[in-house]
DNA sequence: TCGAATTCGGACTCTGTGTTCCGTTTGAAC
DNA sequence: GTTCAAACGGAACACAGAGTCCGAATTCGA
């Protein structure tokens, strides 16, 4: 996955791989309020050598939601055969499962930050037109409510009250969300 | 509503009316990212002022919220000789449709700023309780869902996303939201 | 009208946090 | 072992935004 130009020096690659795995730590604990010393520190490096390998703050953000994102479109596109609503089912469950180790995940979507590198917008359009298309299937086996979107399924999803959320909020709020999302007819 | 010990000088009550006003509308604009100087320009008047009516941007937070709060109290309240489905449901459509106007409002039921004002904790309280009763009707009734709490009823309603979404995002939010805490028998 | 208490305004201070800079250290090619 | 480009560390800087302070302006009772 490393695609750099150039190859790292040993020690480098070592730092880089502490770095993100610090950020990841740190950004699950407090969400966006993440200190960029803090996460120098978590991966025991300056912070000095945090700015070389990600630029700027965005830049360590973009690469965290980017790793959670590609994650989501290879679930999304998981087991093709199977009936699309049981696949959605699946994917929003796993969404709303992924919030409580990631306080910073449910800006995703709407993440203005992020937005503007275009890797990381190729990526969320990614996630969106195989998720409509996913949907699109849903409605048309009868599964699906006719009016549902992409946008109510991420809305509901990438809430950022789960973080807080324990193991039965999250799972009654996943229930509730496919009932919710579920055809009259189908129910 | 203005319980203040002292009379207050016809001009400083008249700013402390255009700074509650000005901070309704940028708050609801810009969110918690609202910056104190901000409000005090958009009430034509001086950052001092502002902060002789509001020691702390905590302070201004809590009276906002506070006073919204205080409406859905007042919301759960009402006609109650009606089912208590049909209220919840009516409560749950205002919630969802308040944030649309109210970019900081999600914060409400989470947002520790504001939480140590015994004030506040009350307001909070006795939304939770008052919801927890109406919903425990809904329950004995057969209408919701026998596992619904009051907390995944207000994760559902506060989402940050609401903010962003169109009226039809929030319709069918709001539907989804209530036919998932539909109970299954009832549907 | 006058005077004192109150309120106003906005320049200024203070703090927290993202980012830069540069002298020092380290890895690896020969 | 020597050399040098690459990487490191963390003190220092920059800047934004919360909160303070005090001379000027305003209100209002007498």
């Amino acid at each position: 996955m490393t695609t750099t130009t150039r190859v790292l020096r040993a020690d480098a690659a070592r730092n880089r791989q502490a770095l993100l795995e610090a950020a990841r730590t740190c950004f699950a604990r407090d969400g966006a309020a993440t200190q960029m010393d803090s996460v120098a520190a978590a991966a025991g490096v300056g912070v000095g050598t945090l700015y070389r390998h990600f630029p700027t703050k965005t830049d360590l953000v973009h690469a965290l939601f980017a790793e959670r994102l590609a994650r989501f479109v290879e679930l999304v596109e998981e087991a093709p055969e199977t009936r699309a609503w049981e696949r959605l089912a699946a994917v929003v469950a796993e969404m709303i499962r992924a919030q409580s180790c990631d306080r910073a995940l449910a800006d995703a979507p709407t993440c203005e930050v992020a937005a503007t590198r275009p890797e990381f917008a190729e990526l969320r359009a990614a996630l969106r037109s195989r998720l409509e298309a996913l949907i699109a299937r849903a409605i048309a086996d009868g599964d699906a409510r006719p009016e549902l979107r992409v946008d109510d399924v991420l809305n509901l999803c990438f809430n950022r009250h789960l973080a807080g959320a324990d193991e039965r909020g999250r799972r009654t709020y996943a229930a509730i969300a496919l009932d919710g999302m579920r055809a009259r007819d189908a129910r």
